[in-house]
DNA sequence: CACTAAACGAGACGGTACGTCCCGTCTTGAA
DNA sequence: TTCAAGACGGGACGTACCGTCTCGTTTAGTG
């Protein structure tokens, strides 16, 4: 009964405003914000606008202020983004599969998002720093990633699994933050990429076809 | 007579101010005040003050103000870093050495210089957007340098050498970035890095040793 | 038995706090809070904090807010300082000697006085606003007052007992916030002041001595 | 020639603004403020507002922020009213008849004056600390002009000029600031009343008429 | 005697204003 | 002209309180 009521209440109270944190709303806000104005020109007068709270309550929930309040943001959304690529290529089977599909839709995904898309426009070089963010903790969680996806894989002999996957890790970052001369779209192409430069020297049996 | 008027008094009047631009000195001032305050940090007012310059003077040079001179000052500093890094290896002979030597020499600068350390350790991933900085801009260099290199060497069958280039400038930059698991100050650990990684598939001859 | 029982257990619960109402606690609380930021700085959060009370119960009990404790302190205050003072000159026959005692006191009492002290010290002309406040009716009081001790004593000529009253608690008034070239701590000059400036003219045999 | 230019220009430039100093002006748009909103009620957004001008130029002019601007704008104020009231009076002969009509003239200005009708109305007892602000200090000027005033008198023996003028100034700031039982617009009311109170133990040949 | 009603502590929130810092523009005067 | 010097409008920052509100707990009063 008791107990009935008060979820009954919360949710009702809840509502329009606090089914989502108030905490994420700001965050949802200076991502909206960072999307329109570029990442250096964000104002927290906006964001607070933005999320519909007041300047001061930022405050509250980010005591470090707009410096806070940008590096939750940054690291959430690139939290965010790699994590869902993870998703978009879990069905498939065999690290060849996945890096080539990881690497296109990485792409796709970077073009579609408006906000990274203004990044990469206004503040060239500065996609790398997000998505790149804290450095050694994006590599340290992707060449793990990578590690495992290489323990089902026959190695050629003499190579080291975890230094092959931070191997293919920085490959991974370089070409998702630069395209360079390869064209990300064109799935044929990344996977000659993939398989001559990626794997080629790491799994056992693919050879740098032509 | 008025020539040597005119020198003596623009020797005196310029003393240590203005044998170096005026444009110079300001870049100059903004790059130390980046060195005591991050990158982020910079006032227009300290730079000033530090460079012995109004205020103004800085938007006759710098029309484009805080951002202009910013992204100018750290345009220069990284075209330095990377033409100082060409001129220390210039007296070796052959890619390996020279990535090898690069390698250690570049990790050793960035630990050296106290602007750069201070960017690594307060706003990590900027080192990033400082190095990589105009992304394409650093790769396209750096690439067609390696290209070079490798026109002296013999490639092993089937690899093309503007790839195989671009392939070797993201490693390098990525290594120099984050070192990662690597000790770049080790020179033989950088050695079995550059055959293992950089150019066993590339060169022709160079196995994978071990 | 439950008398009993109620008073043990209020005073328990109550000790220190609680004796004194709630409402008084806040006031003196207040009071102890100009006392040593002066009259502008107050703030509520200091005052509950220093009347171990919540903020919102001071907006219980004066929904007025801020202004409302400011002034119901201040009055509350004044209104003691005067109350006293009549007190203090009680035993005192005739109104020569209740107005010289009385001068005397009063300034006394002020320089004794932390609260006040600070208020003369900090802001000049605020002590005048704080014993003159809600100006006229101090001054009725004060006026009908001496006009009490007036209806005691032979006065002169034509002289009317209202006016002569309204005409002393000027005097008293403006003598107490502003001594003025007069030592109020010297009995025999205050009395040669009570004398000369203010009961020659209305009190009959009176004389400007010297 | 090229002082005419100047002049020109520099009457040109100023027009509309700079006629009357940044200073002054930030200055009268406070009185304004306080005309409208009350004395503790003022906000330096308000004030640059009315007064065209950034909020951070006040600051630039008054270092000391809202406290010193609203001290300053006051001290202006209350020296204007008492400049003026001596005006006003200036060409009457005799300290009765200055006297009279000063108090008759200081009452209707006050009442006239929006300002300082406000601080009445809003803040009962402000105007005590408004004009007898600094309050030695206004007493001192007041009693010194009242001294000269008496130089050319006959006064009664035994009196002391200096003590009989800061007698008279404690009568003065009293009933312009709290008129109490006798009504300053009218003149032979007020003429009884400088008579009777003021004057007539100071005076010689003056007699407490009736 | 439990049960309700009120008072209270605690604290989140929207909001206003503060005082500060810095930007970018402009003017002035000296070299 | 170039520059130093500096005033100014403006925008944003981080802080401090205010006044309102909602919780959950304690305290009293009452059926």
């Amino acid at each position: 009964m008791t107990m009935t009521m008060t979820m009954t209440r919360s949710l009702t109270g809840a509502m329009a405003a606090e089914l989502t944190s108030l905490r994420d709303r700001v965050l949802d806000a200076a991502v909206v914000c960072v999307d329109r104005g570029g990442l250096g020109r964000i104002s927290l007068e906006d964001v607070a606008a933005q999320a519909s709270v007041a300047r001061a309550t930022i405050y509250r929930h980010f005591p470090g202020g707009r410096d806070q309040l940008i590096r939750e943001a940054v690291d959430r959304e690139v939290g965010r983004f790699w994590r869902d690529l993870a998703v978009s290529v879990r069905h498939l089977d065999g690290i060849e599969a996945r890096l080539v599909a990881g690497l296109v839709e990485a792409r796709a995904r970077l073009e579609g998002h408006a906000l990274l898309q203004r990044l990469l426009r206004q503040e060239p070089g500065d996609i790398v720093s997000v998505l790149a963010e804290s450095g050694p903790a994006v590599y340290e969680v992707l060449a793990t990633y990578l590690e495992d996806l290489l323990s089902i894989e026959r190695l050629r002999d003499g190579v080291d699994r975890r230094e092959a996957a931070e191997y293919l890790a920085r490959l991974v970052v370089s070409h998702i933050s630069v395209p360079g001369g390869w064209d990300l779209g064109d799935e044929p192409a990344v996977r000659r990429l993939v398989r001559r430069q990626f794997l080629a020297g790491v799994i056992d049996g693919i050879e740098p076809d032509r």
